[in-house]
DNA sequence: AACACGGGGTC
DNA sequence: GACCCAGTGTT
């Protein structure tokens, strides 16, 4: 599809419809006081698939914690996981962290200005990219996240299915024909503000509209069929046992996962996929795997746990150990107090509740 | 192009 | 429950 063939709007007065709608009711948001590209950074990567409202407080106590480039860069991950704990992707921050120690070993510690080098940097993709090229210095890039394709397939009536890459593409070439050259950084913003407060997913505000009047679904009373989304496909539900083993010294086990996958780096309690072994068998595995003895007391509780892709069914049982030590790396008995410092997933925060 | 990758809020 | 969120990396 040409983009002529979509872009039926005046784009001069659409472009300060958005603009001066967003200057005059843009939140007062945290990352909005300076346009340091540094703080910018860390909020666009907190705020992808994450709502604004979670990501205020993780972001306060991170730039408390990690003021500059220099000061991400030296800390330990286990710290930066830490700060990230409960915020969920965590590779988010695995991958700032990597991108932030390459700034600093290539580019002495400036962000790079140029679609290029920003781009090549772990965890920076087509969005952030954008996002940080715009806001922090102020060029005509496009920053097309899911409100941005919300908004634009309304007002220009557009029904590709927003779920394919595809699409995405075409929103992007949309938006370098549409960017304010005077203000990219307020249109960018503006665009996602407006996905965020009033062009919503389900029953849009279109009366309190800024560009109601630019917009071909308000027009056609089409607003809420757009836009169009293919569904994903649902979650798998896998069992497991997790086991709080607890030491004659009152310590439990805890272990850190491998550094890849699913929450990886993060601590967690023991867990078994009860398909693969056996109830029963798992004293003998533990013998075998991390050279302690276990001994299962009592079942502690239930717990299902939800994630974007899959579902966790934990049967926690409380147990006990006559070992102080385990044979295995990356495990280790700890007090509930040593715990505190260890990054958790949700999961295994709720866990802790049995103990 | 399809899938892995968290967690919380809303209706 | 189903959907959504200021998406990216891997396959």
């Amino acid at each position: 599809m040409k983009n002529n063939e979509v872009l039926h709007i005046d784009i001069p007065q659409f472009q300060n419809d958005l603009i001066s709608w967003y200057q005059d009711n843009k939140r007062d948001l945290p990352w909005r006081k300076d346009q340091d590209p540094y703080k910018v950074w860390v909020s666009e990567i907190m705020l992808q698939q994450t709502k604004v409202d979670t990501v205020i407080p993780y972001f306060n106590q991170f730039i408390k914690k990690f003021p500059s480039v220099q000061d991400l860069a030296k800390a330990e991950e286990q710290d930066v996981l830490k700060s990230w704990e409960g915020l969920g992707y965590y590779s988010r921050a695995r991958n700032l962290q990597n991108a932030i120690r390459e700034v600093m070993a290539s580019y002495e510690g400036t962000i790079p200005a140029n679609s290029a080098d920003l781009g090549a940097l772990k965890g920076v993709g087509p969005y952030t990219k954008g996002a940080i090229l715009s806001i922090a210095y102020n060029q005509p890039e496009p920053a097309v996240d899911g409100n941005v394709m919300r908004v634009l397939s309304r007002i220009l009536k557009i029904d590709e299915d927003i779920a394919k890459p595809r699409t995405k593409k075409l929103f992007e070439e949309i938006v370098r024909e549409l960017i304010s050259r005077a203000d990219p950084s307020s249109f960018n913003q503006g665009m996602m503000e407006l996905g965020a407060i009033v062009c919503t997913p389900k029953n849009p505000m279109c009366m309190l509209c800024p560009v109601q009047r630019h917009c071909h679904a308000f027009a056609e009373g089409i607003e809420n069929e757009l836009p169009v989304k293919s569904k994903g496909k649902k979650q798998k539900t896998v069992p497991y046992v997790a086991l709080l083993i607890q030491n004659k010294q009152g310590k439990y086990l805890i272990e850190k996962r491998p550094d890849t996958g699913l929450l990886a780096n993060l601590w967690q309690f023991p867990m078994i996929s009860i398909a693969e072994t056996g109830f029963n068998q798992i004293p003998d595995w533990f013998e075998k795997e991390y050279g302690i003895n276990v001994r299962l007391k009592r079942e502690a509780g239930r717990l299902k746990h939800v994630f974007s892709h899959l579902i966790w069914e934990l049967e926690v049982h409380q147990a006990v150990s006559s070992d102080t030590k385990t044979n295995r790396k990356d495990a280790q008995f700890v007090s509930q107090n040593e715990m505190k410092a260890f990054p958790f997933p949700v999961s295994h925060q709720k866990m802790m509740q049995f103990l």
